[in-house]
DNA sequence: CGACATCTTGACTACAGTCAATACTAGTGG
DNA sequence: CCACTAGTATTGACTGTAGTCAAGATGTCG
């Protein structure tokens, strides 16, 4: 499983990205992204393989362009929880420092915009709108951290269930810039493994809770994966967060 | 328990600053330090009181100069999580953000560096070097976050209440900045109650699985609070992480 | 089809939570 | 000085939620 294929991807400018809006380099002026695009370069992760493992030597930083990849922690005996789930403009890796904190994984075929450590870094000293957007998504993803610190220490298993369902949603919608109208629908992105690494469940209680949340008639199932909410409300009810949904503010 | 009492402070200062060499200004000329002393203000919260609450307009940001104080979440039902415990030198509030999203409470009394939001974000523009400091700041918190996820999500009480221990033991180490060999001793800096919400268990389990590291020998209480560890891989051991010390490296 | 991943369900267990009684400590006022 | 109170902590008995172990179902791909 040490195996780290990688194929090199067509090179996509940078103006024709499709994160340039929400990544590290949101913020940057034509000139920057020129200089940007010449420093870049592609890799690609093929699903279930990993992208660094945790101790290892990282030299490079990179955004996420496509597919999902997952940081996770693992102790001696196999114990693992999921600490970050990286989505597409999501950034992995970390200036000032040259070792991997946590193992990153591709959770499905992954396409990563990388950067040389030492190269970015420089651009970071000479560019400080990539530091300031670096730092405004450093900030949001530790409130992320401290949302799901609430549901790993205080969330029931059907109420962890019915967030993560919720926080999926919700990122569809905000994708698909759809209204919450109609019956919502999506395929889930994880296994049941992967979901209960992500709630600190085992994958037994995950299937029970699913199982659970549809004969309440919560969720609706067509085959393993895909999911219709027929009602958010009732599902926002379940999550135990304010009822007027303090995260969907 | 609304009130939030406000003592005047007397004017430290910043080259004279317990704080200068860790906080947000850490890596400030002499000039720009200049600039902030004329700026800054302090600000001193009794224990027990809270800075401000969760959804409250928040119109100004802090360093904790002395004393501890608690980030917090409460879901309806009273259900309460700690999501961050801040020490001297840690930044409190958010460049960008004018609404707190954690309730924030002084668990001793606090003394608070302050500065106007607004003053600060301008200041922030012009000073690469704070952006720079808070950013590295916020990269260390998000990686302790997610070692506390870990214990969230799949640490046993007993090595929920090691690990906690042992990072108290490590604070104190590096503040003293004395040698690890003979026994380790310390006062608890929160309550029974304070370390459940910490931990996520209830205070029950953290009453019980104290007593029984102490029945164990892994520990000795002198009163409720005074701990000694007489064998600190021993406890080091109960916390599940790497034997030699991941976090301790 | 058969092989393997993934998922579901059941039976039983155990760890931590709940409810409740009691102890300890510090502070207040008669 | 002691009685009283309030906050904090400990311990016990019992319960319940989620974990463990195991069998079997479902789905996918060669």
């Amino acid at each position: 499983m040490r195996a780290q294929p990688q194929v090199t991807t067509p090179h996509i400018q940078c103006e024709d990205c499709p994160i340039l809006h929400r990544a590290v380099c949101a913020k940057c002026e034509t000139d920057e992204l020129q200089e940007l695009d010449a420093l870049k370069y592609y890799r690609t992760v093929p699903a279930g393989h990993t992208v660094v493992w945790s101790g290892d030597e990282m030299d490079f930083v990179a955004s996420i362009v496509s597919g999902i990849a997952t940081l996770t922690q693992t102790m001696e005996d196999g114990r693992t929880q999921m600490v970050g789930l990286l989505l597409p403009s999501d950034f992995v890796g970390r200036p000032g420092r040259s070792e991997a904190a946590f193992d990153v994984t591709a959770t499905t075929d992954v396409t990563l915009c990388c950067f040389r450590k030492k190269t970015f870094e420089e651009m970071m000293m000479r560019t400080p709108r990539i530091g300031q957007r670096l730092l405004e998504m450093t900030l949001d993803e530790l409130d992320a951290a401290r949302e799901w610190m609430l549901l790993l220490g205080r969330k029931t298993a059907r109420e962890k269930i019915a967030t993560l369902l919720a926080i999926i949603v919700r990122r569809d919608a905000s994708l698909r810039l759809m209204g919450k109208d109609g019956p919502l629908e999506f395929d889930l992105p994880l296994t049941r493994e992967a979901m209960a690494d992500y709630l600190g469940l085992t994958l037994e209680t995950v299937s029970r809770q699913i199982s659970a949340l549809r004969k309440s008639g919560v969720i609706e199932l067509k085959g393993k994966r895909h999911i219709t909410i027929p009602d958010l409300d009732r599902l926002l009810e379940e999550t135990g967060d304010d009822a007027d949904g303090g995260m969907f503010a």
